[in-house]
Order: C-alpha cells, then sequence, then structure tokens
DNA sequence: AATGAATGAGTATTCATTCAT
DNA sequence: GATGAATGAATACTCATTCAT
C-alpha cells in the first residue's frame, strides 16, 4: 500500500512522461526528415534510425506512417494558429500592429523551426490526394481558423473606419499567401534564413499590405 | 503516285501530327492525374488506362514518369511566362495595368486548365526532393524569369517616382505568392471557379498591392 | 510467255537470291550481338538496328528471338562439323595427323569468325535452359556426330595398334573441351587473336595428347 | 535470468546461426535453380518460394539479384581453389598423383553438389557481358589462381627433369578444360553421375596427359 | 514485303506493416 | 514495451511480338 502511495500518482506519471518523451523524439525525427526529403523520400526506417528507436517502437506511439505526417501537419497548424493568437489578442493598437506582431513571430518560428514550415509548405498542398477524409476536415478547419483569426482585427478596423472596406478574410487569404510564399522562396535561395533580408521582407509585406506601393 | 504527289507534304505531316496527337493524349491524361493525386499517388497504369494507351506506349513519347512529369511542369511554367510577357508587353499603361491584365489572364488560363495550376501548387514545394538536378535548376531558372518580367514594370514605376522606393522583385515574390495561394483556396474551397468571387478577389489583390489597404 | 522464259528461272531465284541475302545480313547482324553481348543482353531491336533492317522484317525470316539464335547455333555447328569432316577426311597420315589439321582449321576459323565460336562457347552451356526440346535435341545430336567424326580416326589408330587402347570417344570428349576451353581462355586474354600465342597453344595440345608430359 | 547465463554467448550465437542458416537456406534454393534455369530464367519470384522464404527476406540478406548469383559463384571459385590447394599441398608425389588427386576430389565434389559445378560452368562464359567489372575481375582473379595453382607442380616436375619442357600454365588451361568439359558431358548426358564411367573418364584424363595416347 | 509504333506480360526492387522474441 | 526480421503488395520499366499501313 505505501509502496503504491508513494509511486501512485509518480508511476502513472512517470511512465506517461516516458511515452510522451519518446512520442516526442519520434515527432522531431519524422519531422526533420519529411521536411529535408518530403513525405514520400522518407522511409519509416529513416525515421526509426534517426529517432534511434526500433522500426515496431513507432507503430507503438502512431498506427501508420500517414498517422505520424498528420500529427506533425496539425502540430504545425496548431503552432501558427497560436502565434496568431497571441499576435492577435496580445498586441496594441490595430490590425497593422497586430498583422506586424504576426509576421514577426512566425520569422522568429520559422527560424527556429525551418523544419515545420518546411513541412507545411512543401506537403500542404499535397494533402488532399491522399484519403484520410477526417483528416485533411481537420486540416482545412484549422487553416480556416487561422485565416479567421488574422481577419478579424481587419475586421474590427474596416468597420472602426480605419481600413477600406474590403473583404477582411480575402485579405487575410491574400496575406498569409505571400508571407508563406517570400519564406519559401527565401528558403529555397538560401539554405537558411539571413535575418536581414527577412526582416526587410516581411516588414515591406505590411508596408505594402497597408500603404499600398503607390505614393498618396 | 499522283495521290502521293496531292499529299505530298502532307503525308510527312500526318504521322508527326499523329504523334503530336498521342502526346498530347498523353499529357493531357497525365497532367489530369497528377492534378488528381499527385505525382507520387498517379501510377503509370493509372496514365496508361486513362489516356487509353498501352502502358509501352507511353515510354514511346516519354522515356520515364519523372520526364513526363517535368514536361507537364515546364509547360505550366512556360505558359505561366508567356502570359507574363503578353501581360507586361502589350497592355498599356503603368505596373498597375500591366498586373491586372497578368492576373485577369492567369484567372482565365485557370478557368481553362485549372489542372496546370493544380499540378504546378501542388507540386512545386515538392520538386527540390528529387534528384535531377538539371530538370530542378530549369523550373527555377523559369520561375525566377517570371518574377523578373513581373518585376520589371513594378521597377519602372519606382524610377518613374509612381511607385514608392520598393525592391521590385521581392513585391513580384509577394503578389506571385497572394496570387497562387488565392487561386488554390478558392480551388479547395470550390471545385472549380466560381467567376465572381474570383474577379472580386483578384481585383482586391491588385487593389490592396497599389492602394494599401489603409484610408489615405 | 517470253517474258516468263526470259526471267522464269531467274525471277525465282533474284527473289530467292534477295531473301537469302537479307536472311544472311540478319544472321550475320544478330551473331555479332550474341558473341558481344549474350543472348539475353541482345535485345530484337539492337538487332533489327545492326541489321538496318525493320524489326517486323526480322519476323519475316525467322518466328523468333530462339529460333534465330539457335539457327546461328546450328550454323556454328555445322561449321565445327565441316571442319572435322574435312580434317578428318583429307588430310593424310593417322589420328595425330587428322586431329592436327582439324586443330589448325578450327584456330583458323576462329580467327575469321571470333563472333561465332563465341557464340557457341558463351551460349552452349546456357541451351538446355530453354525449352525448346527438338532444337536442343538437335544440338546435342551435332555435337555427338563431331565427337564421333573426331573419334573415328582415334578408335583406328588404336585398332590399328598405334595408340594405346583407350575410350575414343572419351578422348574426343577431352580433345575438344581442351581446345574450346583453350581459345575461350585467349580469347578473354586479349581482345583477339595472337597467332604465335596460338599456334603455340595448340600444338602443344596435340603434343600432349599425343606424347603425354612424361618423359619416355 | 539464469536461464540466459545458461545460454550467455549462445544467445548472441544462436540469431547470428539463424542468419546463417537462413542465409544458406537462400544460398542452396538459388544455386539450385540457377543450375537447372540458368541466371536470366531465375526470377527472384521463383528463389523466394522455392527457398520458402518472402521475396523481402532474400533483399535482406542479398542486396540485388547479381549479388546473390556472383555470392554463389564465388563460393563454387573458392571451392575449386580449396580442393586444387588441398590436392597440391597434400597429395604426396609429384605432379600426377597431385593432378589425380585434384580431378578426383572435383569428382567427388561435383557428385555432392552438382548443382554448383553446372552453375559456374553454365554461367562462366556470360559473366562478361554483365557490367559489374569488380566482380568479375574477382572471378577472372579466382579462376586465374587456381589455374596456377595447378600449374605449380607440373613446373616444378618440369624443373625437376621428369616433364618434357612445356608452358605448365598453358597445359593447366588444357587440363582444365579438359576435366571441366567431360564433367559437363557426363552431366548433361545422364542427370547424375554414374560413379564407374566417371572413374573411368578422369582417370583416362591424367592418364592421357601425362602417358599421352601413343604407344611409347 | 517491309516497317516500326503499340502492346502488356513479366521482372527486379522497395517499403509500410506485422509479429515472434 | 521494444525490436527488427519477415513479408508481399505495389510499381516503374523492358522487350518480344503483333499488326495496321
Amino acid at each position: 500500500m505505501s509502496a503504491k502511495i508513494g509511486t501512485g500518482a509518480g508511476q502513472v506519471s512517470r511512465k506517461e512522461r516516458e511515452r510522451l518523451s519518446r512520442q516526442h523524439d519520434i515527432l522531431r525525427a519524422a519531422r526533420e526528415l519529411f521536411a529535408r526529403n518530403g513525405f514520400y523520400d522518407t522511409t519509416l526506417d529513416d525515421i526509426a534510425r534517426h529517432a534511434e528507436y526500433g522500426k515496431g517502437t513507432i507503430y507503438n506511439y502512431f498506427p501508420s506512417k500517414e498517422d505520424l505526417f498528420f500529427t506533425i501537419i496539425d502540430e504545425v497548424l496548431d503552432g501558427i494558429q497560436a502565434i496568431a493568437e497571441t499576435a492577435v489578442g496580445t498586441s496594441k493598437g490595430g490590425a497593422r500592429d497586430k498583422l506586424t506582431a504576426y509576421v514577426r513571430d512566425i520569422v522568429s518560428y520559422c527560424r527556429e523551426h525551418s523544419d515545420l514550415i518546411q513541412v507545411i509548405s512543401r506537403e500542404h498542398p499535397h494533402i488532399d490526394s491522399r484519403e484520410h477524409r477526417a483528416r485533411v476536415a481537420g486540416i482545412r478547419r484549422r487553416s480556416e481558423r487561422t485565416l479567421k483569426t488574422l481577419a478579424k482585427p481587419i475586421a474590427e478596423d474596416v468597420r472602426a473606419g480605419k481600413l477600406r472596406p474590403l473583404d477582411a478574410e480575402a485579405v487575410a487569404v491574400l496575406f498569409t499567401g505571400a508571407l508563406h510564399f517570400y519564406l519559401m522562396h527565401r528558403m529555397s535561395e538560401q539554405g537558411s534564413f539571413d535575418s536581414v533580408d527577412l526582416d526587410e521582407g516581411t516588414s515591406l509585406l505590411v508596408a505594402v499590405f497597408f500603404d499600398g506601393m503607390e505614393r498618396k
């Protein structure tokens, strides 16, 4: 009894912690390889070797390669959503400040996790082709949620008369597309990110979207 | 013999015409399947069945599945480049008019060849992972060429003082990204394109990039 | 009528001659390629290209690739048999002289038609595996015939008391094996034949078989 | 645990033993089929079915069909070389005794492993056509080594004046050719070996090579 | 009769998944 | 629970043969 008390919650939790830690290892290995080589050119042997676990072990944590992949996609999309929410929720000021914050945070997220953004950019258009309806629906839901999150401050500023009367969500789509494409473009030009370049480009993004290119 | 005189040049051309027609059939079949299912989820058996030719016949026209794929990619990129050149070269006025024309033409191109744009959007980020250095280099070269084509009128207007002093090529990247992402987004929302929506969205694109969102 | 008279036998004969000439061209091309690359690594396209005929034409002359192959094998074996018969029939003296003549003629045949002997040496052991019972039987029959032809003068000399009482046919097998292996060995060492080497080796063959290695 | 102590080294060895046993099974199956049908007419499905393993399993042991094939060839050549060395090294007396021992051992090796000698005889001339330079070089090196091994006692007896002044290595070639051809001949005549016939033939081989056919 | 494009059966090889240890 | 050897369905590509011209 006393033994059980002593290890009670702890035992479950240690096991659980170990389980999570392993799951984390596997996800990290998979993410790196998916980012580097794409879904199809990454084999489960590669992942197992890179994660330093047996191949069977991976199947104790994820029911299939696809599942592992979608878990990562969801993870990335949730990360992006979190960034969007934080930027929109905590930064002061209007849409301009909030989107500036979002861009800044996405860029620094990319610097730290360049593999994540690569996975999502590389594989995002690919996803429809794979059958898992439910997962695809989840992905679309997440993407839409982020778009809506980014659209909200725009819509508010529109309502407040600070911005022209534009379709806020359509603008969010354009903004997101421009941002992702820009990041991908920089990434494929250079192996990693050059800070100066990146900051210039992203402040350009906000400037263009808010001020326009034309002289007033 | 006299019959042959009548068709002289034509006879040579019939064979050639048939060959081209078959090549065209194969490319169309491949394009549709690559667009629907992606490179990896499309098998050569699928393509052969869909093109209604034997598998061997495909290999009489294209030396490998990759080659068939890259032929399509090149085709799309060349189409886009042609549109860019036409829009930039022939439309009157400044960058705004030229980019408006470009967007309009890209949109109508997409309406007619929705599979083409899907192939390119779907596979573009994927291409790096495949080995063919030369082909990948060709793709990048083509993409850069289009970006430069679009950047030129912007740079001119900047020089003319009609636009703020922005990095024209960086703006072209943002613009292209916004456009492609927007089209993909619309495409995956609806099966095909709703004209009204599309036109709204694309005129929005130009309006945002040139006037900015903020009230002046 | 007069036309027919004029061309009568000639017409048939011209056509026949043309047919034979084409058949000859095809056989030569096939022989060269089979010698160089072996049966499996030679495609019908290769043969057609090398013979400078259409692939279909070859099928007007030979019902299958295997048939073409066996025709060549038979040709070689018949050539060898002819050499054996000539050497045995016309050369004066006993077995020693006859076999010396045989070796000499085989060597010069090899010099002229190195592809023939290569085909036979390369493919001979391979032949069993292919199904055509009848053809294989024919090959074996031909080989046996040559062995018997070579064995005959030996048997006679045995009977005449000039040679020890040996199993003439078994000796013929040994003799033939030594000869073929020696030729193949020389051939794979050098691309072509060095005359001196060859003559030395072949006179060695006869010397060993008749005199033995031991000093008397 | 205590059980594990008991098997300590054995456990490591069990896995290894199983692995070797499987490798052995696969090699045996492949050898039989290569011997029966030749390299090209043996498919990996055949081998897998005959070995009673999955096709993938074969690839866990051998990286390719060619590799499997060359492994067998090397095995045979090493076996022959071992026989040559043993015969030459351990048997008393001169070249005659040593070669007699060699022939005797080769024959009994063939009786036990008729498939081995068939593989080598069947495929030996075929090998050049396949690309693997390194492997082919290895094969030639092995063959030459055996020839040299057999030539040595001959050369010694020549030097000792017991044999005529012959080119020992050329004689070794003739001897080897005669032996192999004889074995192949017997083998294709009968399914298996008839002991009496074989022994007669091989003692004939030595008798002819050393005493010659002519009465002294 | 000559041709060569079309064909599809056949083959080596890969890799996600299973399962005995 | 961890492992990795075994598995066989799946797939790109080849090539002997056919047949319309």
